[in-house]
DNA sequence: TGTACATCAGTGAACGCGCGTTCACTGATGTAC
DNA sequence: TGTACATCAGTGAACGCGCGTTCACTGATGTAC
């Protein structure tokens, strides 16, 4: 194993650290030398990889994100998303954020409580995302002739619902897919709800 | 002063530095001693009120939804209300916020990231707020067929979009008219928005 | 009203502990020739 | 391929500090008579 190699295992073994023990009573809890006992190192080797924990803080937000931004790729890949966007949405949200909980959860959790530079950055890939959803939604009947503002405040209620119902499934235990149906239920009935609103709606 | 009147000033002193000290860094965040230092007594004093750290989280808890819990009761005792309650809703939520930021920070702060006990006491304050809002919803013309499952479907996306509009009210600097404006506008636009939904709405 | 005693909110010293950070170091990996 | 030197990820001792909690205490307030 070459050496950078190595560094980069490390690097993530420092992070995968980080985001396991931050399940437990949250990012800003975690002591430096806890997490560097979790990742195998002793304490002064850290600094090798980051200057200070909000550093790693920082770094588990892009990580979290990209884990994101995989879902909503895969979802416009699937044909199924077509067939019915809302049953297709709700199923993948369950999905995707049961397979990756300490990510969802550490968003979920950061997003109100980070360091300002943690909140910040969460709430800037929030905003990318309500755009992007801006831009699927853009294309649908009732939506043609909307204003730009009003699909963003749209996609902002899809959006924040969402992220309510993926906190939901991070507290749900395995093994229970009787919850994990009925949060299914409940995301697809909010969201044919709020798009029943799209058609009498009219933009100023 | 009475010991008793000396005792409850003291405890609410405590109460009062550690929702101030936690608008910094988080109510986790924040040690004994330090609430202890800005309450004017020293450590040890600290026992005589609460056991733990944590029991002072739930009385913050009870404070701040008993603020909310005036402002709705405020809300449904004033006319403009009933003139157009989405309006009157959007100027009440940023009135109220603005001037109870530190109540309302700590809620949404602590919601996602406080400890289990904390978190439990949040969450079912806000059920029972969904279900306060159920009633008054289930009164509207559009409403009134529909299950109570469904008006609670309806309430919780409500609370949650207003929990959204109350966080950027806490984090707007004084002073900005402007920006206060601009929440209020989205909030509405946002409640016209799924409001219109109910029109169509089939209850099954 | 005055006295003697009980109560108890707040004090201050002391404790052992885990913390973040510094520093000089070690020894395996990488590089130049 | 072999040698001599450079790099640098990880080590381990040490530091001063704030922490939560214990304990015996003080002195003002409250109570019984």
């Amino acid at each position: 194993m070459t050496r950078q190699e190595q560094k980069e295992r490390t690097r993530q073994a420092i992070l995968d650290a980080a985001l396991a023990l931050s399940g437990e009573h949250g990012f800003a809890q975690l002591s430096l030398r806890q997490v560097a006992r979790e990742a195998g190192i002793v304490p002064t080797a850290f600094y090798r990889h980051f200057a200070s924990m909000d550093d790693v803080g920082l770094a588990l937000v892009e990580q979290s994100f990209q884990t994101l931004r995989r879902m909503i790729r895969d979802a416009q890949r699937d044909p199924d998303t077509f067939a019915d966007i809302i049953d297709a949405s709700a199923e993948i949200l369950v999905r995707v954020v049961k397979q990756h909980k300490a990510h969802f959860g550490f968003v979920a959790r950061e997003r109100a409580s980070g360091s300002d530079a943690v909140r910040a950055a969460i709430q800037r890939e929030l905003e990318l995302f309500i755009s992007e959803l801006s831009v699927v939604l853009a294309r649908l009947p009732h939506l043609e002739r909307w204003s730009a503002e009003d699909v963003k405040l749209a996609a902002g209620i899809f959006v924040r619902n969402m992220v309510y119902r993926a906190e939901q499934v991070v507290h749900t235990p395995d093994g229970r897919p009787d919850l994990e149906e009925d949060i299914k239920r409940k995301a697809r009935r909010e969201m044919r709800l709020i798009v029943l609103g799209f058609e009498k709606w009219v933009s100023d």
